[in-house]
RNA sequence: CGGGACGUGGCGCAGUUUGGUAGCGCGCAGCGUUCGGGACGCUGAGGUCGCGGGUUCAAAUCCCGCCGUCCCGACCA
């Protein structure tokens, strides 16, 4: 048994008598590079959405992603473990994910009518695992990892490998003595990572991030730039700044010193329920307008002030109101509460409401709001004359322009693909699966844990996305399937096959991973081929160049092409390997 | 789940508006000619037109229901 892909393949390959069906044509479901590509260069084929067959260049492509995630893995005093997949509910009852992941999970029920689930994370079996075994703070720390395939039936699948429901990902999870031994773990992890990453070639972001469903404390996501990724991250124009966009501060602007308050004045502004009415009605820009909107926090009503130019970030308002839920009002809400709809302002709100506000509406005064009447706004509103702030937080969805909050420099809003996501958990599971060691002083203690996760499957389509042209895949050396393949030009001719079959042993022996597309296609068909699956090294071999004494190289990184001695070539391809990106 | 689009040989598509013999390109098989950037000729195989109902003398085409896939939104490696 060697990993969750099998047994290590044969180095080499022959086209001749391999399953690598290319397509000539982009398939009709594939709309983004990667998705488009992988299909076409036959690394994999789709079963149902989200979920995929893959061929063997996918397989070797995914495995020496997963050999360099193990090196780094098991230099970093990770073990390699191999977790099921089927598991059985009750600790994801006990820790109460089995209700948090709600529809994402694959459940099933066996013969006797016992719930299980198909793994989507293993956070659960870890942590029973190392209850079991290691109970002692000697013991620890311990860092258990596996790459293996999970399991979420996710929304909406798209983007092929993208987003799959069923995708290859490496999960380590940490187990420490306290906290200070977590961060320790943390860290290494982190190091880790950048190291995958680099290796990989993948040009990436390190951003602090938003907890999300697994639970927890300090958090990092690894993105990888791309036109098409799903998350956005933002970064300072200067370099010094990276996060997510949810979790991104913007600096927060000077507080505004106005000339003069202006006079609370209630205007008429029928049907204007919307900013953008609003502005348009008053012919006044949204900017100066106070955006007031109404949540529920576990059944608390909170209101949240933001300019009207602003999006809230919900996100940012969940983790400051945590552990309460936090939800949008409902129609029902404003009306069981007496609040119309359209026409909200802080003003006359209540005791019984918190009132948030963003640091920026202290950029602002003499505020157009809503007058909490149908058809009415105010003008002139101002704090605190007109209405209480309970606390200025960070509040909106940063966007493109916003200032930097570390030097204020201009922050872009990027696209990326989450590749690598590392928490530090505390005693998030520990605790309800009641998994603890004896420490030092003989007391029983619940383990600190860290949980790391590394999509396999995504890095290959976000290398795809990273590194293809117009006629195809462009991977870096250490991703792609082959190192090199050897096209036999002119098929018919033996000397030319006996000097193909020459090369090819003689780069097999040399170490290369090569590929010999001996198949009776004509060259061109072969040439294309090569370029779509984006062999790093081509070798050309035929009637002319044996005639000359010659080979044609080709580096499809650049195009850049050689014609060197035949006696010599293997040599100049293994050269021109290294040279390879 | 809400909104949109699509489903016709292995792949990419036309045909559906206006019901009447199921078509094109690629691929595939055989033969021949070709042979360094997706060759050419001839011959041939291959289709329950997503599924189930209904209307009709007659349904790929019209009606109803279902299923599947993709795209836009809420979740994540």
């Amino acid at each position: 048994m060697g990993g969750p892909l099998g047994r290590y393949p044969e180095p080499s390959m022959r086209l001749s008598n391999a399953f690598v069906p290319t397509l000539r044509e982009d398939p009709s479901e594939a709309e983004v590079p990667s998705h488009r590509l992988l299909l076409r260069a036959g690394f994999i084929r789709q079963v149902a959405a989200g979920i995929y067959t893959t061929l063997p260049l996918g397989v070797r492509s995914m495995r020496k992603i997963s050999e360099i995630v193990r090196e780094e893995m098991d230099g970093s005093g990770a073990h390699e473990i191999r977790m099921p997949i089927t598991l059985p509910a009750e600790p994801w009852k006990a820790t109460g994910r089995w209700d948090l992941y709600g529809d994402l999970l694959f459940r099933l029920t066996d013969r006797h009518g016992r719930e299980m689930l198909l793994g989507p994370t293993q956070e659960e079996v870890a942590t029973l695992l190392i209850d079991g075994e290691l109970p002692s703070y000697r013991d620890l720390p311990m860092n258990v990892y596996q790459i293996e395939w999970k399991y979420r039936d996710e929304y909406r699948p798209r983007f092929g490998l993208l987003r799959g429901r069923e995708f290859l990902m490496k999960d380590a999870y940490t187990f420490d003595r306290d906290e200070e031994g977590m961060a320790r773990s943390y860290d290494v992890m982190l190091q880790a990572y950048k190291r995958v990453f680099d290796r990989c070639r993948l040009s990436y972001a390190v951003v602090e991030a938003e907890p999300g469903q697994i639970g927890g404390g300090v958090n990092h996501e690894f993105m990888a730039r791309a036109e098409v990724g799903e998350d956005l991250f933002v970064e300072c124009e200067n370099g010094d700044y990276l996060a997510d966009q949810k979790a991104a501060t913007p600096m927060p602007p000077e507080p505004a010193a106005p000339d003069a308050l202006e006079e609370l004045t209630r205007v008429p502004t029928p049907g204007a329920s919307t900013i953008e009415q609003l502005s348009a009605f008053l012919q006044r820009p949204a900017r100066e307008t106070l955006k007031c909107l109404l949540f529920d926090a576990g059944g608390e009503p909170v209101a949240a002030l933001v300019p009207g130019d602003r999006e809230v970030e919900e996100a940012k308002l969940e983790r400051l109101l945590f552990p309460a839920p936090v939800r949008p009002f409902e129609d029902v809400d404003f009306e069981t509460r007496g609040f119309v709809k359209g026409f909200v302002g802080p003003q006359g709100l209540g005791e019984g409401v918190r009132i948030l506000a963003d640091h920026s509406v202290r950029g602002g005064a003499n505020w157009i709001t809503g007058a909490n009447e149908i058809d009415h706004h105010v003008t002139g509103a101002n704090t605190p004359r007109d209405f209480r702030v309970d606390a200025y937080e960070d509040l909106v969805s940063l966007r493109d322009g916003d200032r930097c909050p570390v030097d204020g420099g201009s922050l872009h809003v990027g696209r990326s693909i989450v590749v690598g996501h590392i928490y530090q958990l505390g005693t998030r599971y520990s605790e309800p699966l009641k998994a603890r060691f004896v420490d030092e002083d003989g007391i029983e203690r619940p383990y600190y844990m860290g949980s790391h996760g590394i999509g396999i499957s995504r890095i290959l389509a976000a290398a795809v996305e990273q590194f293809h042209d117009e006629v195809g895949l462009r991977l870096p050396r250490v991703l792609a399937p082959f190192d090199v393949v050897v096209v036999i030009a002119n098929r018919d001719d033996d000397r030319v096959v006996a000097e193909a079959e020459r090369l090819y042993e003689e780069l097999r022996s040399r170490g290369a991973d090569v590929v010999l597309d001996d198949r009776e296609e004509t060259a061109g068909v072969k040439f294309a081929d090569a370029d779509l699956v984006g062999h790093p090294v081509q070798v050309v071999v035929g009637r002319r160049g044996v005639e000359a004494g010659t080979a044609d190289l080709k580096l499809r990184a650049t195009g850049d092409r050689s014609t060197v001695p035949l006696a010599d070539a293997a040599g100049a391809a293994m050269d021109l390997l290294a040279s390879a990106p």
